[in-house]
DNA sequence: CACGCTAAGCGCGCCGCCGCACATACAAGA
DNA sequence: TCTTGTATGTGCGGCGGCGCGCTTAGCGTG
């Protein structure tokens, strides 16, 4: 069910250089097939871009692009999450999708758009592997299993956006945290997530008092615990009892888009 | 600014057969490059494809795709409006694009899933021309001008997705409605819609009576006026002056989309 | 021309979330 | 240990949108 590929065996993060916390297998071989999207690829092809994919640490609120912007390198995260979000004209800001070990960021240029209007911050401090656009290019259009990881990977991320957005509609702040909670989580070696609450606040776009009521809820059922910028989530099954369909939408979509990428 | 092709030249629509009452251009020359995607094409992919482009009728109401189906055909719509919904478990809805001339309905179709958890309902009845799938992933696999539009068409699709999505959260259903009536006047050819606010508030994902309001209001600015069933714009700058960001952003990717194709 | 269907208008009370203004912790560094 | 910054808790009034039930009115049909 929980397709991360440990358990919480891991010692809990150190409290001190946050930014680096979640580093966790710094000792352990780092193998750019941490990434799901990498680890998919036939040995022809990720034998290609090994070589070229490149190691780098993602601070917590590092920003990767910004509206405008042109990017340089696509980012296959390992241990980070990327979160690409939307902030608007008042200064109101919301999440429309989050890129993990699952995914990639950059997906616009091979689009062809090579900008979009969202803004990429590391929300999750960890590492990743970033690839030059241009090489990016290059394998992309050998029109081979890339190509068509790649475009299957869209498609998911558009499922993704859609979903939020309908989400963002009709549900409660309450059930919209526990989706969020457990995208993340599904993303993450560990329970613990180095996170306030008014970073939640600002990823689902609503108040941070918002964000306390409902964890102060989760809280109390026994799903979670939190102290100052960590939160620990307790019971799984918890929050799945109080998540609406989102959650199962988006976690299917990519499940499927793993599933088949194993015959590319 | 209206990238429409043609002012509100077109006389008022029939009232009786609804249904067929966008099918404006019925004694017009029909040419697929109404669809703004296939005008784009170099004359050699549009020659290729010609003849293997279908003309369809599309009446109001029609479902050309459920979710967990498999689709047959990618549509390009002319004087057609297709509107992409969510359906959630509890019955409520949320439109999450629309897809007029300047698109196609079927990304999916070469994104590689095949399905998508969506909906799309034909909005706005007129003609569309389809193209089966097969057809489509040959010109698509040749890897050349197409593969390159249908991709940067799909980030704007993605633009839009987002942009709905963030626009849900923190707009109010007047601007939504601004928005939504805007971008739906853009993919016609004149100023009347034929629209219950049942509909509409079924897209926006809100009650009917808050349409109903919104709707009110805007009457009384002189910016539209309604009768049962039909919408007309009066005053498109008014609509303007009350729209959020969010049209203007959409709108510019397409427009963006369009002028790179130029030289593709 | 009268009927009936359906679109649109209206008025409740309600609830969820907002915006603000505080009051408390907690934790890192001096 | 004390200070200070920041994270969290809480309580208010307000508002936008919801759900409901009902009325009014347009339009096609018989």
């Amino acid at each position: 069910m929980n397709h991360s590929r440990h358990e919480s065996s891991l010692p809990p993060h150190p409290p001190v250089p946050v930014v680096l916390a979640s580093a966790a297998k710094i000792q352990s071989v780092s193998d750019p097939r941490e990434n799901q999207l990498l680890a998919a690829l036939p040995a022809v092809e990720f034998g290609r871009l090994a070589a070229l994919l490149e190691r780098v640490p993602l601070p917590l609120g590092e920003l990767l692009y910004e509206p405008g912007g042109r990017m340089q390198h696509a980012y296959f995260p390992t241990t980070a999450i990327i979160s690409l979000h939307y902030i608007m004209e008042n200064g109101a800001s919301s999440e429309i999708a989050g890129v993990g070990n699952e995914g990639m960021l950059g997906v616009s240029l091979f689009m062809g758009g090579h900008t979009t209007p969202s803004t990429a911050v590391v929300q999750t401090s960890g590492y990743a592997y970033r690839l030059a656009a241009p090489r990016l290019m290059e394998e992309f259009n050998r029109s081979g299993p890339m190509l068509r990881l790649l475009l299957r990977y869209s498609q998911a991320l558009l499922t993704q956006m859609a979903q939020t957005g309908a989400c963002n509609r009709h549900h409660s702040v309450a059930q919209q945290l526990c989706r969020w909670l457990l995208l993340t989580l599904d993303r993450l070696p560990s329970n613990d997530l180095v996170m306030t609450q008014e970073l939640i606040a600002s990823m689902l776009g609503v108040r941070r008092e918002s964000v306390t009521e409902a964890a102060g809820f989760l809280k109390q059922n026994g799903v979670i615990s939190y102290r100052r910028g960590h939160i620990t989530v307790l019971n799984r099954a918890g929050l799945q009892a109080h998540v609406c369909e989102c959650y199962g939408v988006v976690k299917a979509e990519f499940d499927r888009l793993l599933r088949d990428a194993q015959h590319t």
